[in-house]
DNA sequence: AATGTTACAATGGTAGTACCATTATAACAT
DNA sequence: ATGTTATAATGGTACTACCATTGTAACATT
């Protein structure tokens, strides 16, 4: 019925004022804004109020602040990372189990590797080769456990950009770099797990070549269930 | 190979052991901190750098600063608001198209869906059930059509919840709000969609009713993109 | 001419002070 | 029992002064 009555804080005016410049465009990413004591004179409030308005900018990741001679607040591009920061901030708080973001990361993964199939080109497909050779090389000839991993997840990333939609993209990152967290600690780092690895991407491979719609996705969800299983059986079932 | 080097700011210093102190438990949610004055003698630092400390932990969902006497940084539960409101900033700043939010919100609620038909209870169901009455009073004896959609997020909410599964309750709700900017501009309030929604939602129920998983899940995304359709077509393509 | 050094100025970072605004509490008045 | 007022604690704001960082340009060195 009624709305929450704003406090008045000079320095969330001064936030929101900004903030719609920046999203209407009246500053470009790269552009930088005026310096703290010119935006002081340009609102009439006092420096510190400047101060903590910039500051609740930049942690809404709109800003970036240098500092020095040519220093000062820089628009910056739209980027996931603020998301992906408050993702994992409620991971930490425990709000999260971690038997739902395998799951749900389950089925975004094999959403993306659908559409994927739907949506590649020939183009598409000899990146993502390129990508699985590498991933053969440091099984086979290099072996290398970080490497190999890195390849795995460009291999993800790759497919996302496929799917050709931005959120799953974003959201598909943010759920990586969560899951990575916990790699280091809790997954045995066996040859053999990454060879299991690499049969699956290439089963994903060939469905998406095919067109396979709903193999690709089934095979990629059933890859990420696989290979999550690999960490959470280690070292048990907390959380 | 390098990590970033740090710039020197109090205030950081000051935001990383204020967060640490609260991820750590030392301050549960309710909690107050200690007052500006206390803090900047504690950290030895200006009051300033407090401020702008508080204003960053309170951007980042964790405490909410009131005023007055007993007032204070009072430490807040965990919220999916601050995901919430990043997600909606990156659509503002168009970095997502609308088509893509569309996209992604159809395989989330029926995965939802698909996950509620395996895992609701009878009292589930009678919830639910009761959630449908109420629409079906709003269409048919009380014509209300915010009051229908009110009740319409009510069960999509209540899905989330059968699911089990909180990462998923967060991000629907996150698109679903997102959804929501856009209804009041961009749909037309005719009885005849209301009436079609109604009908798609004791669809999804009976599926759920049954069991039947993939039904559900492939009658609720269906409904997604009918009733989403409604939008896009009103207006034109714009995103 | 190329390179290194220094001085300067612009800008953010920090501290300190003083005062205002808000609000819970308690004392007091009706 | 209710309303009013004084008080004190706390956040909000402004202002000042100074420090720290850094790009630029002038200068010095080789």
């Amino acid at each position: 019925m009624f709305k929450k009555v704003e406090q008045n804080r000079v320095f969330h005016g001064v936030v929101v004022q900004l903030e719609d410049a920046i999203l209407n465009g009246h500053f470009e990413p790269g552009e930088k804004l005026p310096s703290e004591r010119d935006l002081k004179e340009t609102f009439q409030v006092g420096r510190g109020a400047v101060r903590e308005a910039l500051r609740v900018l930049e942690q809404k990741g709109l800003l970036e602040i240098r500092l020095g001679a040519h220093g000062g607040a820089i628009v910056l591009p739209p980027s996931g990372e603020p998301m992906l920061e408050s993702l994992s901030l409620l991971v930490k708080r425990k709000q999260i189990p971690f038997k739902d973001i395998q799951e749900f990361r389950s089925t975004v993964e094999g959403r993306i590797a659908s559409l994927a199939a739907q949506r590649r080109t020939q183009k598409d497909l000899v990146r993502l080769k390129e990508i699985l050779v590498k991933c053969e090389h440091y099984l086979e000839k290099e072996y290398d456990w970080d490497s190999f991993l890195l390849q795995d997840g460009r291999f993800h990333q790759e497919l996302s950009n496929i799917a050709r939609n931005q959120l799953y993209s974003l959201i598909a990152k943010a759920l990586h770099q969560n899951i990575h967290n916990y790699y280091d600690s809790r997954l045995q780092k066996k040859k053999a797990i990454l060879k299991e690895n690499l049969s699956d991407l290439h089963t994903i491979f060939k469905a998406i070549e095919n067109g396979n719609i709903s193999e690709s996705g089934k095979s990629m969800s059933n890859h990420i269930v696989r290979f999550d299983a690999f960490m959470t059986h280690d070292q048990g079932e907390k959380q």
